[in-house]
DNA sequence: CATCAGGCGAGAC
DNA sequence: GTCTCGCCTGAT
């Protein structure tokens, strides 16, 4: 067990910002514990007030997770970049203050966000949920709480588009194989793109079916650590249009426009 | 019953 | 290159 005291961190809006769809939340009403399945591992996570507890060896901590959730980042300056004119933007970074831009797998995550497309949070959850079980590996942890591995691309390729039916993905279910496919020919070398830059790796990303703009860009963001990468989705449009009429200012928010964006996507998310 | 959800691919032009 | 349209499925 490892325990830390850190600013700028919420795992409840972590996980409320929809970047994870596989961190829960468990049982017990009132505390904040989350469930999180990442990386081939199962991890427990616990915060109060003043205390973050992360239910692993300290050496699996450093190794890990202290990379996943960015606890090498300082969002306070992040913060301190936003215009004192914008008051919209402070409202919504004040609101979201403990969001934080994980770094995920680059598979899981391609997969994820092209079952996310024209789909809502909760089925995406579900979708995903069942994907796993049929797929993955079980796996149980030291302390006997069971779970499973997100499928591996050899594994999906051989899935029939039926079975993938079976999981509700509706017509993304083609897109899931086809990807899996292009994935196991080496196509699209997923170990390359984790090393190209940003526009190399999105035009690479999109050469993948079922991944156009959008699912690349928060490809980029959620697994890449690309955080100037800005996804527009249906909200963000309506923000952009309705609080930025003469265009976001992407200058002034260089290398930071992916976590901007988190914090305009989590404020309108609870808020309207 | 219609519309929409963190869009995309295919085809028309 | 830009535009339109259809699409699985569940919630409202």
């Amino acid at each position: 067990m490892v325990v830390i005291t850190k600013d700028y961190f919420s795992i409840r809006q972590i996980c409320e910002s929809g970047q994870c769809f596989r961190l829960e939340k468990l049982g017990e009403e009132g505390v904040d514990r989350y469930g999180l399945t990442a990386l081939g591992r199962y991890l427990e996570i616990g915060q109060t007030q003043n205390e973050i507890q992360f239910d692993c060896p300290e050496e699996e901590f450093k190794q890990v997770w202290r990379s996943y959730f960015d606890l090498d980042e300082d969002y306070g300056k992040i913060m301190g970049l936003i215009d004192e004119r914008d008051a919209y933007l402070l409202e919504a970074a004040a609101f979201g203050r403990g969001i934080r831009i994980l770094r995920q797998d680059l598979w899981e995550i391609i997969i994820s966000f092209i079952i996310s497309q024209q789909n809502n949070i909760k089925r995406i959850r579900k979708c995903i949920g069942l994907l796993c079980q049929k797929y993955g590996e079980k796996k149980v942890t030291e302390r006997g709480i069971s779970y499973y591995d997100f499928p591996s691309p050899q594994v999906l390729a051989l899935a029939s588009l039926e079975d993938l039916y079976a999981c509700n993905l509706g017509y993304r279910s083609r897109y899931i194989r086809e990807t899996a496919l292009s994935v196991l020919r080496g196509e699209v070398d997923l170990a390359r793109v984790s090393t190209m830059d940003y526009q190399a790796a999105k035009e690479e990303l999109m050469k993948l079916c079922g991944v156009g703009t959008k699912v690349a860009e928060c490809i980029c963001l959620f697994a890449l650590h690309q955080t100037d990468a800005f996804p527009i989705d249906t909200h963000i449009n309506k923000v952009l249009a309705r609080q930025y009429p003469d265009g976001f200012p992407f200058g002034r928010y260089k290398g930071y426009a992916g976590t901007i964006q988190q914090y305009i996507f989590y404020y309108d998310l609870k808020n309207f």
